[in-house]
DNA sequence: TACGAATGTATAATATATTGTACGAAGCGA
DNA sequence: TCGCTTCGTACAATATATTATACATTCGTA
């Protein structure tokens, strides 16, 4: 599901097959050989810019065509299984429940803080926004010298082109899902 | 112009620049030695798709803004300096002028058929359209087996995922501009 | 049944993508 | 100027993408 060769190798024979083509065809059609067609396909190679340029050209098909997923699947994700990154000697917990994904321009983490944690985030780029929703606890955020107090339920968005801060300033674990947007 | 991979590579280039970022800052991001990223961007490697992804997702920018142009330029197409294909024993020249572009879907021929010559074309995939302006002289074309004489300075449009073909009936040279739309 | 054509796959040879390391150039304080 | 760092490039080693060829299977046909 992950690896992008792999995904394109479905997305190219699909095509393929919809046209009833052979992969002699193909060939003949993209200046690709039969062998690299047949090796893409099944996920055996990962195909050379150059390569999937002529193949999309040959086949009169947009590049975008071959790396999107056929269809948005239903993903059912569990945060316990997955492997957060740590920070704030293991204080500060991010799970990426939807990673980033360029299609869409987001990504989405959970966050647990423990009591008492503090966190510093680098600034991202230029229009890059946050929003955070708080799940469990309370939440101060700090942002352009200002501190906002967010309690379980609330939710607050953000520029994130400069430097900003989390804490957690109760006695138990405070928990916010967090969306960071990349402009396009 | 024409290499995807150069143009990537300038692509890649334009982002990493105008964030600040060196080789080795991008090479941490995005998992791909630095090396790799520095031939990529001199255009002189044809990086892999895995490569590309990576890249990708570790600067949170769309597969698209690596291998779009830049800007869309002005393009100045001389037909005689472009070599036609020749098909019928060379009376029929069709001549690329803007050949096929993925992300706008359509490309462009300029064809001159000489007196009495009769091309057949092959049907395209499904949803597949031609569009014809004749230029100069006069064109019969067959589709469906319908006959339609279209005279100079006069259009015509019709689905191409059927077998069609063009006479010239007249004892002068045809010209005519075709356009053929593939669907996204 | 046998044959020929067409399919997709496996194999070996070659080209090249990718990496780690080392290098020279350019900035920057002391 | 000397060191120190950071920058991008050059190099050699390795992994692998790409090709041409040969192969096994299937299918239609005589």
């Amino acid at each position: 599901m992950d690896a992008i060769h792999k995904k394109v190798g479905k997305n190219l024979q699909a095509v393929r097959k919809s046209r009833g083509l052979s992969l002699d065809q193909t060939a003949e059609l993209t200046g690709v050989s039969k062998a690299m067609i047949g090796q893409i396909e099944r996920g055996d190679s990962n195909p050379t810019i150059s390569v999937l340029w002529k193949i999309v050209n040959g086949l009169k098909i947009s590049f975008t065509s071959l790396i999107e997923e056929s269809k948005t699947e239903v993903t059912v994700v569990e945060t316990e299984r997955l492997e957060a990154f740590e920070e704030e000697d293991g204080a500060y917990r991010a799970f990426p429940m939807f990673p980033y994904d360029q299609r869409k321009g987001f990504e989405i983490y959970a966050v647990r803080m423990d009591p008492g944690c503090s966190h510093e985030s680098e600034p991202h780029n230029e229009d890059v926004e946050e929003y955070i929703v708080v799940t469990g606890g309370s939440l101060e955020v700090e942002v352009d010298g200002e501190t906002y107090a967010i309690g379980a339920g609330n939710a607050v968005r953000f520029p994130a082109d400069q430097p900003h801060a989390y804490r957690n300033n109760t006695d138990q674990v405070t928990s916010y899902i967090t969306l960071i947007h990349y402009p396009s």
